[in-house]
RNA sequence: CGGGAUAUAGCUCAGUUUGGUAGAGCGCUUGGUUUGGGACCAAGAUGCCGCAGGUUCAAGUCCUGUUAUCCCGACCA
């Protein structure tokens, strides 16, 4: 890709912002405030995202877990039917307006499309356990946006949905659904804990929180070092839940937790019958009788993950990409003699399959590696007098942190890999 | 929805106290000199001072209303 061509239009000085990758972002016209809690993506950005969807998705279809894509504009009655026309309409939590045949809404969430959804796969038992998924935006008229895309009213988000004609397959699948979530973590490579959470308005009892330890997040986590045990704040802080707790763990103390600031990334539930209740979402069992199946529901904010691994990903400098979705390897940037040499380098390196940037906008050299690295290229190819003196390619190294200088097959070799 | 704040050039902001011709830095355009860590010189363009009323000879500045944005709380992936 040349440079000239996408749009990146960076800022001589650093943008104000509570936190290091909003910072970024918006210095280097990746993130684009339209209205509150509305942003646009700029090509670079989207291009992580992009790798950072295909890692979940392969994650997920290796699991078991099959793609559909269910719609975001959905009508009232759906919604009346589980009973949260009201809950989200008329907390105004939700978009809804009229259209020409009714009501409708842009989805906050997925439960009672994928319930409709499912009508026409769940007849029988034998139809059972199933597993689908969506990647897609999902609308909240978020009381408070925060954080950039860390909390906004628009955001991509992956939701997933069990079905089953037990409770015990449900726990099952639960349970693997969450090793498929730490596998997916670890290839983003971050570092997460599940924690217990309340269930809230999604319903069920059971669902827990996947937490990246991060100072500019918004949940506070207490953990139990010894047990390996971790729960959301607010899960003590309810009565109920924590009288549960007590008589589950023997010696349970709440002041003996440490405490933690997290960024909330993905949460799943054991939702039970609690959908299929009201919704009547029934298939037929062995034993011939309609009942209500079990579900499991399993999230992943995808845009939260995308700012979590900016934020924990970048120098004063710029990003510094996990190499798993780093949007582009490598950037060449010239001076006026060598623009021939850069030309036919990134025609080259094209052709090698090496996902390349030509830096072709006039700038000074010093601005030209300013972006470079505010960008986050892990590689900068740099073509100026140095090259000019002995030959070689200079390549800087945002990872190491080093530069080293190669012969030209010897980069494309280092390149290639 | 409660509490606090802000709104002036593309961006960051000064000017508001004490009403009197609309400002700076950065960015942008043109020409020239540059080209290794956000270069320099010269010339230039850019404003319904958030919006609507009001007070006044005169409003960016004072008053009223309104909208948007930010911060603190409840909500959440």
């Amino acid at each position: 890709m040349r440079i000239s061509r996408t749009g990146a239009k960076t800022k001589h000085s650093k943008a104000q912002a509570d936190n290091m990758f909003q910072q970024i972002l918006l210095q280097a016209s990746q993130l684009k405030m339209h209205a509150a809690g509305i942003y646009g993506f700029g090509h670079f950005l989207i291009r992580a995202r992009n790798k950072l969807v295909q890692i979940i998705r392969k994650n997920l279809e290796d699991f078991g877990s099959a793609e559909v894509s269910l719609p975001i504009l959905q009508p009232k009655a759906l919604w009346q039917n589980s009973g949260r026309w009201e809950i989200f309409a008329g907390g105004k939590l939700m978009f809804n307006f009229s259209g020409r045949n009714g009501d409708y809404c842009l989805a906050p969430t997925g439960e009672e499309i994928v319930l409709d959804f499912a009508k026409d796969a769940i007849i029988s038992y034998k139809d059972l356990p199933i597993n689908i998924f969506q990647i897609g935006n999902k609308y909240r008229d978020e009381i408070r946006v925060r954080g950039g895309i860390l909390r906004s009213k628009e955001f991509l988000m992956k939701d997933a949905y069990s079905f089953h004609a037990s409770f015990e397959d449900m726990v099952l699948e639960y349970e693997s659904m969450k090793k498929c979530y730490f596998k997916i973590f670890k290839d983003l490579e971050m570092k997460v804990v599940a924690v217990k959470a309340l269930n809230s308005d999604m319903g069920g009892n059971v669902s827990e929180e996947f937490m990246c330890f991060s100072k500019i997040g918004e949940d506070k986590i207490l953990i139990d070092e010894a047990r390996n045990l971790a729960f959301n704040e607010e899960i003590l802080q309810n009565k109920e839940k924590l009288d549960e707790l007590k008589k589950t763990y023997e010696n349970f103390n709440v002041e003996d937790l440490k405490k933690v600031e997290c960024i909330e990334l993905g949460h799943i539930f054991q939702l039970g019958q609690h959908y299929s209740k009201k919704m009547q979402g029934l298939f037929v069992d062995v034993d011939g009788v309609k009942k209500p199946y079990y579900m499991g529901c399993y999230g992943i904010g995808i845009n939260r993950v995308l700012g979590t691994i900016c934020e924990n990903n970048c120098d004063e400098e710029g990003l510094i990409w996990p190499k798993a979705i780093a949007p582009y390897k490598c950037v060449i940037i010239y001076n006026e003699n060598n623009k021939n040499k850069a030309e036919e380098i990134y025609l080259k390196l094209k052709q090698h399959g090496v996902e390349v940037v030509l830096f072709d906008k006039e700038a000074g050299f010093g601005s030209k590696i300013k972006d470079s690295k505010l960008l986050g290229f892990l590689y900068i190819i740099i073509l100026g007098n140095k090259f000019n003196e002995n030959g070689l390619f200079e390549l800087e190294d945002r990872i190491n942190a080093n530069k080293i200088f190669l012969e030209e097959e010897e980069l494309f070799n280092f390149l290639k890999n």
